[in-house]
DNA sequence: CCGTGTGAAGTCCTTCACAGCT
DNA sequence: AGCTGTGAAGGACTTCACACGG
């Protein structure tokens, strides 16, 4: 009813998507919406949401729906994205860089402490207002920044290592976008983001 | 037990996950491996992959296992990535370039023939050997490419416009990246790749 | 005897349908 | 009357466990 007992990954995920709808409505003025509503509009499902919404609680009025500004204010605080956090990005070439870029825009609740890569050439240098520093220097330099969380940009070749030493570092998550399949430790929540396999599936329903 | 009834994307994506870990395999010059060893060492389930693999066939010899090369050959030639399918970037930001770069690797069985940006100043630029149209050519230039896929990395703002430009324009599959809910159409497959709901999902779980 | 291929069981997730609140 | 919140039904996915082939 309350308290959450153990949520899934996919009715979380849906919750960030419920909150993202939510913002389009602000914006588009709408102050009052119903699941049905909400569902037709954006291609979901009304009493999945409904579903996904009662892990936490009550949201709506019976008879009229939901208020969107509140509905959005109880799910950000929900996620916890009223709260700031700190991200290492951890290999900065094209994709790192790309995110690392597209991260800075400082309305989101996540900000870059700190940047690492192996080339030298980048090694010194800033990006924003960021020393990038040699992923050697991970298991030092991490402790003295207040990183939660680390995005995993390197090549596949270099993810576990590098996955390691963010382990060992005190990382609590890590995002990791290496096609690779990582040896997880425990106490490190990993995600990826798989972009080639999800390229795959497109392929193997061509025609020809 | 021999034709793909109805396949479920999580078994697909599996299906590329093994793939990809054979290849690790082969280049470890590993030529024979069973179910429950390729799980033990890549952290998978044995059975699941038994199962997943039996929508297709019999892959196996029982009492010994798989041949590493085999197996890889014919996942190969069943996801189709033996052949070459072509792709059209829409989005040439920071990560469209990204991904373009990353897709220019021509080992890969993906090359990009065509590539499209809003920003007059990209317009006409060269991406390696490839001229940057203008987005809203879209419907006319698609059709004289090959173009089969496209990779929609441009802002959640332009993103359901750019995608109905392309699914009228032939196309036959889309991978999405930009951060909104697009309204799909139903003869254009279309998965999305959103790394800032699984950075959402991860600070979830944060302590503090 | 070992490991695959596979029915059956179990678990997880979604949809249905309606009681109850507004 | 309309819509939420929710038990119960239904469906999808995973794990179990063992018959069978090598």
């Amino acid at each position: 009813m309350t308290e959450p007992a153990e949520i899934s990954s996919l009715t979380l995920n849906r919750l960030s998507l419920y909150l993202r709808c939510l913002r389009q409505l602000q914006d588009a003025g709408t102050t009052h919406v119903s699941s049905g509503q909400f569902a037709q509009h954006f291609e979901l499902s009304a009493s999945l949401m409904r579903k996904d919404l009662a892990h936490f609680g009550e949201f709506g009025i019976r008879g009229t729906g939901y208020r969107v500004d509140d509905l959005a204010a109880r799910l950000t605080t929900l996620l916890g994205l009223d709260r700031i956090h700190n991200l290492a990005v951890v290999g900065m070439g094209s994709l790192g860089s790309a995110l690392a870029r597209y991260l800075s825009f400082n309305d989101k609740p996540f900000r870059i402490v700190a940047a690492f890569d192996v080339d030298g050439r980048k090694v010194g240098h800033k990006i924003g207002h960021l020393v990038i520093h040699h992923s050697r220097d991970i298991p030092e330099v991490i402790p003295q920044t207040e990183a939660q969380i680390a995005v995993l940009s390197v090549p596949a070749s270099a993810a576990q290592q590098c996955y390691e030493d963010l382990t060992v570092s005190g990382i609590e998550a890590v995002l990791n976008f290496a096609p690779t399949q990582l040896k997880q430790h425990p106490a490190v929540r990993t995600k990826s983001v798989d972009f080639q396999i999800n390229l795959e599936e497109l392929a193997y329903f061509l025609s020809s």
